[in-house]
DNA sequence: AGCAGATACATCAGCATGATATATCTAGAG
DNA sequence: CTCTAGATATATCATGCTGATGTATCTGCT
């Protein structure tokens, strides 16, 4: 069976050295999770897949009686890794945005609580991109170019729904229609 | 137990009138879609825990041996469903982006590469945004504003997007910095 | 020395995914 | 009038993810 996608975030990262399931969830937290986030029950069982399939290496690391696996990228899972990211065939996009869902079966709603409603998207997206900002100094100084400019996608996503969900509320108020 | 978002998706769709399990998959492809996916192994269950907790009924309108259900709001569904919408609490934004995420672990491909790479990415955001504006016309002449609105949001950021790699692909060709 | 919080791994019920199976109806070609 | 491709309609299943919880150890602080 190939590999999903899961399964090249935890190469990619090993990519950057060898760490544990642990150390895994939490860089991905803080890096891939805005586009394409992860949990311990998908990271456990596809370290154990992909040990399975040759592509990583578990070490154990232990200290005493802390348990600690280190796994690092074999030749394979190198190799493994970059064939995938070279393919540039479309890959797809999902999106699942709850409040977006409200506000498209809104129409019963008044005026007043559809404003609300827009007021609190832009907040979130705001918030969003304030969260990201905090990082993005410390990405910036690593030698990788693409999570720099990846983590800049996201905060000018994000700060341009915010700026395009703040006009609909204005819009809606005034009753007119500005450029969106 | 509390519906998830994809019985609001149902609820919402048999508030616009009734309609079979079929009818509702069709139309969530054709609207939800883009920010909230369905499947039939999501909705025929979900129908009938919905009949159960009474927020839907089902009555047959089978013609000859074809068999055919249509389901349509009860009071209590309809209530169920506006209090949800009504709520502006703070919701989880998921978005999955394969490209992006080969993307981010990109730094061991090529300039050439990577230029391929970005500009596809710009193109499948045109072609969605190709797609989304094919239906407005049909949207737009519905009384339902917010579904407009949103799916103008959808034409939006995929137009936005487009651009944003497209500069990207553009800067790393001529090694300037455009404003993005 | 004691404690809060971080590190580390594992597991589970419930649910979603994406594909496949089955059958009937309809519209248009010939 | 007959055939057939494609639309309508429902259902199911293996596989695997989600989100939460459980258990234990270690580290840094007071």
């Amino acid at each position: 069976m190939k590999p999903g996608p899961t399964a090249y975030v935890i190469l990619g990262i090993l990519n950057l050295g060898p760490h544990s399931g642990y150390d895994i969830k939490q860089l991905a937290d803080l890096s891939t999770r805005h586009f394409w986030a992860t949990s311990y029950g998908q990271i456990y069982p596809e370290l154990k897949r992909l040990t399975e399939s040759g592509l990583i290496k578990s070490e154990d690391a232990s200290k005493g009686t802390r348990q600690r696996t280190l796994y690092h990228l074999t030749a394979k899972g190198k190799q493994t890794l970059h064939t995938w990211a070279a393919d540039p065939a479309i890959q797809s996009l999902e999106i699942r945005d709850e409040m977006l869902l409200k506000l498209f079966f809104a129409d019963a709603m008044s005026k007043k609580e559809t404003v609300t409603h827009l007021e609190a998207m832009r907040r979130r997206h705001q918030q969003v991109a304030a969260g990201l900002r905090e990082h993005e100094a410390k990405v910036a100084e690593q030698p990788h170019r693409m999570h720099h400019e990846v983590m800049k996608f996201g905060i000018a996503f994000h700060d341009w729904s915010a700026d395009w969900f703040g006009k609909l509320a204005k819009d809606l108020e005034t009753g007119k229609e500005s450029k969106r």
